[in-house]
RNA sequence: GGAGAGUUGGCCGAGUGGUCGAAGGCGCACGCUUGGAAAGCGUGUAUACUCCAAAAGGGUAUCGAGGGUUCGAACCCCUCACUCUCCGCCA
């Protein structure tokens, strides 16, 4: 959620950043209405607080009177507290309606993009950041996309993760299982090795957290909601880690906080379908390692390429090939300022699928949770959060099944065979 | 699932209708003291909104959350959330 504070200090750059997002200019008006709504905020306030004040003074008053043994003199001022409540409870009635039809148009707002975010639409609009300039792999002849392969050599069943979940829950077993497992261990010791605590957090987190990080009310049809206790399924790692700092006040010297987690993500995807949902391209349940940082707001930005190092040295070492896309204004998520998405190269369907997202949030998480930090003077100010996928699995999964198959199994990327115990999947 | 206890500032903890944004202690910061440190002494030490050009200084709200009683609520009443203990069940 962005500050009250900078809607009204930078209006026109929010503003634009607005148009670069595709906001028409009627929609963009919902700026000024904010500062509008502010105002009439502000007005309504001070008379409440200007008559709460009298309340106070005139209750201290009776209470003298009472210690004083004059109680019968304090009729006069009784009334007089009448009136003035008559005048408090219609400016409180004002008020919360006032407040709440702020908060609802201040919820609908997005992040304010990065000034280097580019234009455009849709996601053919976004910027390749870095292209692959390698050469793609080669496949022989009768090569198969991961899904027939899952079927060939046994490691992942669709059909049974059908029957016992449904669609897009697949099953894995043997050594898809045991491939999935690795690849969890690697990501989450890479993660140790350049500095990220390992957490694990719950997997389902209350309504206040989901809107902490932004998943409500923007995302509310994505999340699978247990309705009887009111829990989400969290979509991401990202939101009970982060939230791990909702209403905290941090010391600046221990910025930068920096974490990772591995969960299972669960997404509902309603309305996908077709070709790009096939295997594991789309799926409901899928396993991740996350990246969070908690940074300091003149750093985050170096932070957040140090993030991009780090996923692309993972890549390196997996030996796959791999784009960075900067995304455009229209691609960019509700409450990111920036994003890159990183996106491997799936041989045999001949497409890039996308494996992580990196963004900068700078404070619009934070004004929702409440993180600060206190810096030098004493101030508390809002820090800036960061988080990046380290990897998402099933799709880097779908990737080694392809790229490394051969006509006589699948050979294994260098980097894992200590963790798997095995070289090929044959 | 059943029964009970609890939730106060960074932490501990007092407080059962006005003098309570809240005693006391710890911690922390600054100063004095010291050759230096410790101890000691002194001062200060929440958050949000708001008034003021700014500072100084005001105002309002916050003692788990919401509502009620009252001129006045941390304190009385109601509802809810969470934590803990015991019993039951259970990986």
């Amino acid at each position: 959620m962005l500050q009250l504070k900078d809607i009204e200090n930078s209006a026109e750059e929010i503003k634009a950043s607005l148009a670069k997002r595709n906001w028409s200019q009627q929609a963009i008006h919902i700026i000024d209405e904010i500062i509008e709504l502010n105002n009439q905020r502000k007005a309504i306030q001070t008379a409440l607080d200007n008559d709460k004040a009298e309340l106070n003074s005139i209750a201290k008053e009776i209470g003298d009177l009472f210690k004083a043994g004059k109680g019968s003199q304090t009729t006069d001022l009784k009334s007089r507290v009448t009136q003035v409540k008559e005048s408090a409870e219609k400016d409180e009635l004002l008020l919360s309606a006032t407040l709440q039809a702020l908060d609802e148009k201040l919820i609908s707002v997005p992040n304010t993009l990065h000034s280097s975010v580019p234009a455009g639409k849709s996601e053919t609009d976004n910027e390749v950041y870095k292209a692959w300039t390698k050469d793609l792999p080669q496949l022989h002849d009768g090569a198969l996309p991961h899904w027939e392969l899952a079927e060939k050599y046994n490691i992942i069943d669709f059909k049974l993760g059908a029957l016992i979940a449904g669609s897009g829950f697949p099953l894995f077993r043997g050594k898809g299982s045991r491939l999935q497992r690795a690849l969890i261990s690697y990501f989450l010791d890479e993660g140790n090795k350049a500095g990220y605590e390992e957490i694990v957090p719950p997997l389902m987190v209350n309504e206040d957290s989901a809107k902490a990080t932004g998943q409500l009310p923007d995302k509310e049809g994505q999340m699978y909601h247990v309705t009887k206790d009111d829990l989400y399924l969290i979509p991401t790692a990202e939101v009970p880690i982060t939230n791990m700092f909702r209403d905290q006040i941090v010391d600046e010297k221990e910025l930068p906080i920096k974490l990772t987690g591995y969960t299972p993500c669960f997404r509902r995807e309603a309305g996908s379908y077709g070709a790009h949902v096939k295997g594991l391209n789309r799926v409901h349940q899928f396993d991740k390692v996350e990246i969070v940082q908690i940074e300091h707001p003149d750093k985050s930005y170096e932070t957040l390429y140090s993030m991009i190092a780090h996923v692309e040295q993972i890549l390196n070492n997996l030996n796959l090939p791999y784009r960075i896309l900067k995304l455009c204004g229209g691609d960019t998520g509700f409450t990111s300022a920036i994003t890159y998405d990183f996106e491997v190269y799936s041989a045999a369907q001949g497409r890039w699928l996308e494996v992580s997202s990196v963004s900068n949030f700078e404070t619009f998480q934070s004004n929702r949770l409440k993180l600060r930090y206190k810096d030098e003077s004493g101030k508390n100010q809002f820090a800036h959060t960061l988080n990046g996928s380290a990897l998402a699995l099933a799709r880097i999964i779908a990737c080694i099944l392809e790229n490394f198959q051969t006509p006589d199994g699948i050979i294994m990327p260098k980097v894992l065979v200590k963790y798997l115990g095995f070289e090929k999947i044959d």
